[in-house]
Parts: C-alpha cells; structure tokens; sequence
RNA sequence: GGGCGAUUAGCUCAGUCGGUUAGAGCGCUUCUCUGAUAAGGAAGAGGUCCCAGGUUCGAGUCCUGGAUCGCCCA
C-alpha cells in the first residue's frame, strides 16, 4: 500500500478537472454507472434538444448542469438514468443563417437558387457546430449520451413526427384554415402564437386620427384612429361598440362622432356635445372610405358596424377595420358576409391596386399615406405612440395581421385535457403550474402549425383537384400508395412525389408547407425512439419522463409543445416534474446580449475557475428561476468561499497522514473524541438535509448545507483538532478521512470534479465516486444532544472572543479565569467541554456563576410565541405584570422548575419556564459579553507568570514565521538560537519545554543568535534575535 | 391595458407557523490568528425590510391599494 498523493494548496482547479476527465475517459465510468444499475427501476430524463448552429453560452450551460445534476443524484440513489442526447434541426433560424451566408434578402432567392441546394447547405450547418457543443457538454460535466443522439432532420424521426400528426387527422383535429394570422412579410411564413410571444418589441408607430365623412350630412365625421396607417388603403368599415354611449361633438365649424368618454382627450375642453346615442343606433351608417383604391368589400361596405371588442381605453372608440389584417376585423367581416380584399402581396408590399405606394413595404409607407390623408384634409391628428408590439423572433421584422389559409391542429378542441394533463406536472417554481402556464391553456387557440418555409418536416398531406385530402401517417404507406419513396423526406424531393386520389383517381400532390419546428421537439418522447415503427417497448417504458428542465422562456415553447402533443396522442403529459430556469443578466441587471457587448463566455469561467466553481455558483447562489446577475468575480467568489476551504481540510488530511506515516485505507485504532463524536453526528445531519432538498429538486439548500458542514469541518473540527494530527491520532485521521469521503459523495452530482479527485485519493475503492451509493445518514451515529452542547459551546467561545475584542487582549496572551453565566442544560454543556472552552478562551479556569449577580441581573422577558396564542388581547398586560414580578427570585423559582403567578384582570395564571426569558443585564463596568441567557466575562488581570506565558508564546509565533520564511517543512527538526533582550529571554527559559516542543527544536542556545545571521524581531518592543537551522 | 414574479445593509442573497434586538457572505476601516489557507476570527461603519393603508395583543412575514423593475400576454 502506498501513501496519499499530496496535494498541492496551489493546485489549479481546471488542470484538476482535465485530469479528473481523462480518467472518466479511460475507465468510461458514465456508462458504468448506467450499466451497473441494469435492472433497477427507471428515472426518466428527457433531452430538450438544442439547435447547434450557433456557439453555446453562459445561459445553455446553466440549463445543462441543471440537467444534468438530478440525473446524477438519482444514479447514486439507484435508479437506471438513460441520457439520450438530441439535436434541433429545423427550422427558421437555420434558413435565416443561410440565407445571411447566401446574402439573400427575399425567399424568392431560395427558389431562383434551388430548394435542393438550399436545404442540403441547412444541413450541413445545422450541425456546423456541434464539435463544440459536444466538447463543452463534456467539460461542465454533462454527462449524455451524445454518440446516440437524436436528430429532428432524420427520416425516421420525421416518420414518427409523421405518425403523430396522422393520429391528430384521424381524431378531426388537424385542419386548414383561412385566418388572420401573425406573418413574416420578410420569412414569408406565419408564425405559431408561441413564435410571437419571443418577438415583443417596444416601438414608436404613429398614431392617427382620421375624419371619415358621414355621406349626407354635410361637416359631420366619424373620427376614427389607428396605429398601422397602411391598413386605412383597405379600409372597408368602421366599428363601434353597442353599448357604449357615443356622441355627436361639435369643435369649430366641425361636428364628430366619438365615444363619449374619449371626448375629453381627443378634442379638448372647447368640444360641444351636441347629441347622445349608443353605438347600436350608428350602425349601418355610411361614410366616405379614406382612399379610392379598393371599393368593393361586399355588403356593408364603408358603413358602421358593430363589434364587442371596441373598447375606450385608446383611440376614439370608432375602430378603423381592414378585413384582411386583425383577428377582430376578419371576424367582424365574416360575421356580416363581406367580402374580403387584401392589397399586400406575401412579401409585404402593396399589390398594383395600391398605385401610388404599389411595391413599397407596407410600414415604411406610413409616413407618405399619413401626408396623404393631410393633404386631403382626412388627418385630424397625427402622434405617435409607444407600444409593444410583436417582431418575427429571428429576422426582427415587424409582424402582419395577415389573413391567409393555413393548418391548424384544433387544440382548443382538448382545452379540458390540456389543464387536466397539467395538474398532474410538479412545476419548480410552483406558480408557474396555475399561473403563466395555466393561464396560457386556459387562453388556448388552435395551433398553427404550417409555415411556407424549405427547412423542415413537410406536413404530410396530399391533395387533388377535388380538393381530397390524404394524410401520410409513414413512409410504407406513402410507397403503397406512390410506389416510389426519395431517400430524403425533406423538400423538395418529397414534393415530386404524387399518386392517385382514391376517392376520384386524380393526380394528388404533397401541399407545400412544412411545420412548425416545435412539433418537432415536441414529439421527441416516441420521435427519439422511431416509435410507433420501432422501439414501441422502449418509448412505453420510458414515458412520461419524470424530469425534464429549460429555462423559462420555454413555458410557451418545449414546455407547452410537449404538453400538447402528448395530451392529444396519449391523454397525459409527457414529464412530470419540470424545473424552470431564468434568465442570466449582467451585473447591473441587464439582459446579457452580443450587442451590449456583455457576455461572459463559457470558456473564460471554465478556464478561469473550472466547472465545478461554474456549477457551484449556479446551483447555490440563489433559486435558479430567480435569474443571475452573472459576472466572472461571482464565479470567483464561490471558488474562494467554498472550494478553497473543501480543499484545504482534504491537504490538511493528507498531510497529515502522509506526514505520519500513515498508509492510504482506514486508519486504526485510537478512540473517538466527543469532537469527533460531534462531527460524525453532523455528517449524519448534512447526509439528511441533501437528501431531502434534492428529492425536492432543491440544490440551493442541498448545497449551502454541505458548504455548512464543510465550514464547521475547516473551522471547528480541524481547528480544535490540530494537535491530534499533528501526533497522527488515527482517531482523528479515521474521522475526518471518513467525513470527506462522505462529503465528497454528497458532493458528485453538485460538483462532480473534486468530488472525484478526493475520492479517488481518500479511497478509490471504486473507480469513481460517481459508481458509489449517495450516502444515507446513520441514526446511531446521530447525537442531537451533542450538537447542542456543541452549539453552545461554540457561542460561549464566541462570546469570550467578543470580551477578549473588548478588552483588547490579544488572543495568544493567556487569562487566569474566565466566569461564564449559564444554567441548566446549557452549563452541563460547557462542563463538558471546559476543557475546550478553556483552550479557546486561552484561560487557566473557568468559573461558572450560577447567580448572575456578580456579572449583572436579570431581567424578565414574557415569551411571545407561547404567551400570545394563550392571553391573545390581555398580552399588553400580561406584559406589564411580568415586568412588575422580582425578576432574581424568579429565576431563582424557575431554575427550581417552578411557576411564576401573575395576575390579570384579577385572575391569576401560572407562567413555566418556557413561558419566560431570562435575559442578562450587564452591571458596568465589567468586561461582559452576553447572549440571551449566558454570558461569558474574563478578568483581565495579568500576572507576572500569566505575562511571561505570552511572550513566551510571542516568541514561538514569531519563530514558526521564521521556520516558514526559510523554506523549512513542517515536519523538520531545527537547532533554534535566540539573542537579544533579557526578559525576552528569561520568558524563554521558563518555558523551554514549550518553545522547543512547539518549534520541533533539537536544540536550543539562549546566549544569543550571531549578528547579521537569522531574523531580528520586536516584542513588547524588545529585541529578539532568531536563528533557525535544520537539524542534522 | 391584463397576468405572473421581484423589491431586506454599498453589492449578492437568507429570513421557518406572524412572536417584539432582522441575519450571512463579499466589499470597506481597525485589530487579530496561522504547524492546512488565494483562508479563518473579532470589532466598527452600513437598514424608512419599496410606499400608504388595513387585519392583529403583535407585521419584513397576512390583506388591499400604489410605485419601481423584470418576464409573459394583448
């Protein structure tokens, strides 16, 4: 057996990592730690598939070492963790890369440079980067299975996406509808309502009033507003609420028809109201539409109509309606049989109708159609006006209300089974469950599912002239029908394939949309598997998932797209437990965005401080759907605050042992310590804590509490426990040692690199500490009594150092008594420990008063928490009466387990011990410190023998220094020569023993070190001379 | 405009069931300890618990209204 490695106090944590990899590597401990749980029951992890067409930041790592760290935990708890890695292929954002690379700025460019072509070059890019996904997946610690990803663009999986939207056709849910829909003028495609909610953008558009000349009546108009100016060249109607109250006002020679309650902001103080009507007596009035161009809209065209949806909250109450671009004027067109035009062409522009502005893009036509309607004394007012108001989520063009045909799954159709299927999600944080994610079901609209894109799956239907439709639910189907089936399911190969209708033999073809990619993601519980074509056991089996994460963003996206194809196949959701995860904004709190300029990159964390330090920072600093203010230095300061101090109690241990000669493997013999009794306990504690915070998803407080246990480690354990090591204790060794591994355990799913590494050193029973069981704490090792007495002991030290502060008493010059205040359970406590008390007060005694009345007296305090339930409305009084007790012989009673009375409203009631505090009051004068009901005071008189001890134990801090500033090890013997001031050296003589002892002397000369030879230092503003050499 | 969340020390965050002297870390100043330390300890400075009402014997905590910020929706 060999000794420890050392450990190095300097080591750099991301040169520790890289080896701690290398090693996973060689003995492939990932998929050991799967295989070694075959046969056990199952945790099911689903991977929300990225799109690796871009470089990884600082926010896709929090999401995976989220991901990645609940995984781990259930390993180590037993269960068998499949990680299936996947890869989002689809998709706009990659035809927008392209089309950037390609320099074309019109979707007809894809057509004039060939689908074909097109396609094959999106991917090829789609996975440009996924070398670098891969190789920081594996540097955080990521562990999935990347060699068996799956990938949204393969045929199989696009024949199981197929599948899914056949089950949807066969249940009446999948449809083509004419609708207004949100659309990209520029992508040429529309867009899914949770599409949109990426792309809300605060804009200035302008905002115009405009007079609409009631035919017949001479200088009457109805005032109507808007904010998209280029829809008033289609403007086929007015509309007005029915029930609100509309008025007739006159301003200057003018007359105007508005809501009343508008009439204020829009006209001014000098408006008339010269009649009253509801909205419903206007209808079918007729006026003079804006514009010549387009003059037949049906029935009912340039009239007012009536619609619930006008409100008074902006504008005049009188809504300008264009049929073809808002949801509320296509339904209102619908509803009175008109007939809908639309003067804007796919791209955006105006068609020839619109002469003057035929071509131009409909926004940037605002201001001239504004100066048109100046010009034509139509503009009342022009402003402008800040809203929010949707982007295309990818190219940033500003989005139309666009009415045109396309598919839709009628989601609304199963509104009930989507909440039903969500009460069975356990949401982290819990109130995104009934809120933003309830709410957003409760407000379901059908999907819009088909864009007019290339890159994508194409929707799977078929149709002839006739106007029958097919849907294709797998390739064999399509072969039996078509006979032949392209290698390639993608455009624009599959669009070449046609077969017979059934029902009237004519010539059916594919329909030319694709789908929205989130169908894609949303599939992939069966889709990763080709399920239902292969592997049906396989996706049974692993369905629902019990964990799946993201960040917030996705409640509308994966989160939703999951919910909703799951709930419509297989009537339930398809994960149980969802942890959500905010966003990460710079340290002023600002989104962090490649154009402010301030990304913190993955690398410079992870070269800088290492994954661990990454991880750390992410799971404990806070709750992680709070969101970060992320920066460097933060990540620094949980290096320093935890990973350091971890790191040095582990040197520590392995000095020590090694330093003794102690061999790697338990040590034995020695007897346990109540302070290792103590720590034992502790562990047994933490073990409970990071097992009930991780079942609840929880790594904040799962952290902090090992960060706790590792600080009482560092700072009490070790502290008090020095000299043990020192002497090589194997008691000590034996504890410690074993609180380590067992920390380290606790520690592998948080921070998995130096969790290993001390493992691997301490114990390296398994080849990694990831393949161990996740510690369960051991009740027998468990001791509250002496974490108690431990706590107490603590404070009193505490309290000691505080009067030491005070009194301005170093630490290291040694007291004769120190009287500490305390009783019952408490005193018993220190008693047992007074040994240690006296030790880290540095005094020769320790008194314990047991009246206070020589360090202050007591006062009564009434206890809150039990008394208010009990007097409710009497506590003032019952406040007063225990103020008016004598407080010394009540406590003298309660000490004695006696009650106090006291009387209220002539009634007297016994008080407990509990029911009161006895709280110290310091006399002057005293050095006193206190807490609650102990308290702690030092005399600090010094004698002449009490002075010598200090000095002698200045001198032997000031020779460790001087040990130390040579180089010398700590377990060198030296030859130690003093010289200078007599009393110095008269301290020395007297404590010889001590000196050489303390310094590992051999040898010891007083007569004085050589000049111009060792270091000179001042004591009590004396002279000392030190000389130190090793040993021969 | 609506919904959700947040607001506690200069900064980052805790704060249990409502209980009467609101905490920690970082930073700053002063001191201290070191035979593990990029550490540790102590003291000091630093608080309108966002504001205003209300409930209650008692509110950082519960309720109502408002402010500011963020996210989402329209």
């Amino acid at each position: 057996m060999a000794r420890y490695d050392p450990v190095d106090p300097q080591q750099s944590f991301p040169a520790l990592e890289e080896q701690v990899l290398r090693r996973w590597r060689e003995r492939d401990v990932f998929h050991e730690s799967i295989r070694r749980r075959q046969g056990a029951k199952l945790y099911v992890f689903y991977e929300g598939p990225p799109t690796a067409n871009g470089l990884p930041g600082s926010h896709h790592v929090l999401a995976r070492v989220f991901k990645d760290v609940f995984p781990r935990y259930q390993t180590m708890r037993g269960r068998l963790v499949h990680r299936k890695a996947g890869w989002d292929c689809h998709g706009l954002p990659v035809e927008i890369a392209i089309e950037q690379e390609l320099g074309f700025t019109k979707k007809d460019d894809i057509e004039r440079y060939g689908v074909a072509e097109f396609n094959a070059r999106c991917r090829e890019a789609v996975l440009a980067y996924i070398d670098e996904w891969n190789a920081l997946t594996e540097r955080i610690g990521f562990w999935i299975d990347t060699d068996d990803a799956y990938y949204t663009l393969d045929n199989k999986y696009i024949e199981s996406v197929w599948w899914s939207l056949k089950q949807v056709w066969e249940q009446g849910l999948l449809y083509e509808g004419n609708k207004v829909v949100p659309y990209c003028p520029r992508d040429g495609t529309a867009l899914s309502s949770h599409e949109v909610s990426l792309g809300y953008e605060d804009v200035v558009d302008p905002s115009v009033y405009v007079r609409f000349p009631v035919k017949g009546e001479e200088g009457v108009s109805l005032l109507g507003w808007t904010t998209t100016p280029w829809t008033l060249l289609s403007n086929a109607a007015l509309a007005v609420h029915p029930d609100v109250t509309y008025v007739r006002a006159r301003l200057g020679e003018e007359r105007f028809i508005l809501a009343e309650a508008l009439v204020g902001r829009v006209l001014g103080e000098e408006a008339e109201v010269e009649a009253r009507m509801r909205g419903a007596e206007l209808e079918g009035t007729a006026y003079e539409p804006p514009f010549p161009y387009i003059s037949d809209f049906g029935p009912h065209s340039h009239t007012v109509l009536l619609g619930d949806f006008v409100t008074t909250e902006d504008g005049t109450g009188v809504v300008h309606t264009a049929l073809a671009f808002g949801d509320d004027d296509f339904r209102l067109g619908e509803k009175y049989g008109m007939k809908v035009q639309n003067p804007v062409r796919r791209d955006g522009t105006f068609d020839e109708r619109i002469e003057p502005f035929a071509g131009r893009f409909v926004k940037d036509a605002d201001p001239d159609i504004v100066e048109a309607l100046r010009a034509s004394g139509r503009l009342f007012r022009a402003e402008e006006y800040e809203h929010s108001y949707p982007h295309c989520w990818r190219c940033g063009t500003p989005l139309l209300y666009y009415a045109k045909p396309s598919w839709y799954v009628r989601t609304t159709a199963r509104k009930e089974d989507l909440l039903a299927a969500n009460e069975e999600v356990t949401w982290y944080p819990g109130h995104i469950k009934h809120g933003r994610f309830g709410d957003w079901l409760e407000n379901n609209v059908d999907w819009a599912l088909s864009r007019e894109r290339y890159w994508g799956t194409p929707l799977p239907i078929w149709r002839c002239a006739e106007g029958h439709e097919h849907c294709i639910g797998s390739v064999a189907e399509l072969r039996e029908l078509a006979g032949e089936v392209p290698d390639d399911l993608h455009k624009p190969y599959i669009d070449e394939v046609t077969f017979p209708c059934p029902s009237c033999g004519g010539e059916m073809r594919r329909v030319p949309e694709v789908i929205d990619v989130w169908w894609d993601s949303g599939s992939m519980p069966f889709a990763q598997w080709h399920a239902p074509f292969e592997n049906e056991e396989v996706f049974r089996e692993r369905f629902p998932a019990d964990y799946i994460c993201e960040g917030l963003d996705q409640t509308r996206g994966w989160f939703y797209s999951l919910l909703a194809i799951s709930t419509l196949l297989f009537g339930r959701s398809s994960f149980k437990t969802v942890l959500c995860l905010g966003l990460i904004l710079d340290p002023e709190g600002q989104k962090m965005s490649k154009s402010r300029g301030n990304v913190v990159e993955p690398w410079d964390v992870l070269n800088t401080y290492g994954a661990d330090a990454f991880r750390w920072y992410y799971f404990t600093s806070k709750q992680p759907w709070d969101g970060y203010r992320f920066s460097l230095e933060t990540v620094g300061e949980s290096v320093r605050q935890f990973l350091l101090t971890l790191w040095n109690v582990y040197g520590f241990l392995v000095l020590y042992s090694n330093v003794n000669g102690f061999e790697r493997g338990e040590p034995q013999g020695g007897e346990e310590t109540d302070l290792d009794r103590w720590a034992l306990s502790r562990l047994q504690a933490t073990k409970q804590t990071a097992i009930e915070r991780l079942d609840d998803y929880d790594t904040t407080f799962a952290g902090r509490a090992i960060a706790t246990f590792v600080d009482e480690l560092s700072n009490w354990y070790v502290r008090l426990s020095r000299r043990r090591f020192w002497n090589g204790d194997p008691a000590a060794l034996r504890t410690l040692r074993t609180c380590l591994i067992e920390a380290s355990k606790l520690l592998a799913p948080l921070t998995p690199f130096i969790a290993d590494a001390i493992y691997e050193n301490l114990d390296g029973s398994e080849p990694s500490v990831h393949l161990t069981d996740y510690p369960e704490p051991d009740p027998a090792l468990r001791d509250e009594r002496l974490e108690h007495d431990m706590e107490v002991v603590r404070d009193a030290v505490e309290l000691g150092r505080k009067a030491r502060s005070q009194g301005k008493v170093k630490l290291r010059q040694p007291l004769g008594e120190a009287v500490i205040v305390a009783a019952g359970r408490e005193r018993e406590a220190l008693e047992r420990f007074e040994a240690l008390v006296r030790e880290e007060l540095n005094v020769k005694a320790l008194r314990f008063a047991s009246q206070a009345d020589e360090l202050g007296s007591w006062r009564l305090k009434p206890n809150y928490r039990t008394l208010g339930p009990r007097f409710g409305k009497r506590m003032p009084k019952v406040a007063e009466a225990v103020a008016a007790l004598d407080a010394a012989s009540a406590a003298r009673t309660l000490r004695e387990g006696g009650t106090v009375g006291v009387v209220v409203d002539g009634e007297e009631h016994p008080l407990g011990a509990d029911d009161l505090q006895l709280v110290l009051q310091p006399l002057e004068g005293y050095q006193v410190e206190r807490a609650g009901t102990h308290a702690v005071a030092l005399n600090l008189e010094l004698t002449e023998e009490l002075r010598r001890e200090g000095i002698a134990r200045e001198i032997v801090h000031a020779i460790q220094n001087a040990r130390k500033s040579s180089g010398l090890d700590v377990a060198d013997r030296i030859e130690l020569r003093l010289g200078g001031s007599a009393e110095l050296l008269a301290a020395v003589r007297a404590h010889e023993d001590y000196v050489t002892g303390e310094t590992l002397a051999t040898s010891l000369e007083l007569d004085g070190a050589p000049d111009g030879a060792g270091e000179r230092v001042e004591i009590e503003g004396q002279p000392l001379r030190i000389s130190v050499a090793r040993a021969g």
